[in-house]
DNA sequence: GCTATCTGATAGTGCCACTATCTATGATGG
DNA sequence: CCATCATAGATAGTGGCACTATCAGATAGC
């Protein structure tokens, strides 16, 4: 198919193909001619796939470019990529906590995920992006004066492993082996959202069952 | 104190916190004569909040300024302010899925999540933005070829109440009434970044268990 | 007095995801 | 074969966002 079609099937307009493609997001069309190229099923998929993780997942282009790289890479063995693209799919890295680094709050978060890593038995690296997320994410909570919230972190993790072994379980049911990669960057990602959305509409749910009331409805406006 | 210390004391540059107060994401300093304002410990706190909403839970400054007129509106009663206030806490809503909302995936979406919550007795209203969320990701699962994937969203949905009691759990242990709604917004958003860190690392460990191997440790660069 | 700091205001910056416009070329149909 | 349309490829511009720079005028504290 041509670019105007592929921009019709996916909703996608013509300049925003362009775009993605000279991005690296989405290979070019096959030149039938020099100015005349043509798209095929992978590329709608593809093409999908960008809008998903951009729009539903939140990701940036630029992260968008490396994980299609590493999905696209069939060299290396399936389990590193596994792992290298659960790496990578983290929330915005920006590497610039050098000073707020070492206060105390950073200590104690540090000190409290190697703790639960330990307990846990987790075979992750510290390298890992999630950690320092996790980090970041707690020594914030300890700043607000919430440090107590460290007590809930075990039923935290008894939920992620739960959901983790879902995935998991999911990947080896349904997918064939030669999309799997994309499935756990698809699992992982959209998964997110997906159990965010749940997260909030539980929460919502057990206050109201608690203090007898239900959410607004009206957002005025 | 004055802008400077409480500049000092949180990190947060000067002409920033002023933008704050422009954007009326902070209240501004008492005046103490026509170009002099003094800052309190409440301030100081806010400011920490405001910086976790932006840096950690990803917020959006316009959603921060709402979230926080819901957190100062004493008003309402408290159980109200719960749950208007989960209800805001949601990603980026745009509103703009006009005509891909009724596409058949979008349409397959908003089934399943009707009958999931019809299915776990879910106190909550259909337009909660949590809702919409996530028959959006679901709707992009769909299209991406993963509309098996509502199978396991038992299995998330079970993870999400936990996560969800825990929480509440929480709130009622460790924090006084009239910290609770900051707390639960706290709780929600800085949360939410808790538990999708320790999902990745029990995605991770999950995977390396299985695979028998260890996440990448380099991240080159 | 003198200098550092402050308030309040306006304008500018850098990043990001597009989007508009242009040229030259080829496709398509009567 | 010629008019019209779509296309490739390139460059520049847009709008949103979270700041950031600069300035004028006033005050603090020595």
């Amino acid at each position: 198919m041509r670019i105007g079609e592929l921009s019709r099937r996916t909703g996608v307009p013509v300049p925003t193909i362009k775009y993605y493609v000279r991005e690296g997001l989405l290979p070019p069309g096959e030149l039938t001619s020099p100015n005349q190229a043509s798209y095929g099923e992978s590329h709608e998929r593809r093409l999908r796939l960008i809008r998903a993780l951009l729009d539903v997942g939140g990701m940036k282009v630029a992260e968008i470019a490396d994980v299609l790289t590493a999905i696209d890479d069939r060299d290396r063995p399936l389990h590193k990529v596994l792992g290298a693209a659960a790496d990578r799919l983290g929330a915005d890295h920006d590497d610039q906590a050098d000073d707020a680094d070492t206060d105390g709050a950073s200590r104690t978060a540090r000190a409290v995920v190697a703790d639960l890593v330990t307990r846990r038995g987790w075979r992750t690296h510290e390298s890992n992006p999630a950690a320092a997320d996790l980090t970041k994410a707690l020594a914030a909570m300890d700043r607000l004066g919430h440090s107590a919230f460290t007590d809930v972190l075990d039923d935290y993790a008894d939920a992620a492993e739960q959901v983790a072994r879902a995935d998991l379980a999911y990947v080896d049911r349904e997918v064939a082996v030669e999309d799997m990669v994309e499935a756990v960057v698809i699992g992982t990602v959209l998964g997110e959202a997906v159990f965010n959305a749940l997260r909030r509409l539980a929460h919502v749910d057990a206050s109201a069952k608690r203090y007898g009331t239900q959410g607004q409805p009206g957002t005025p406006g």
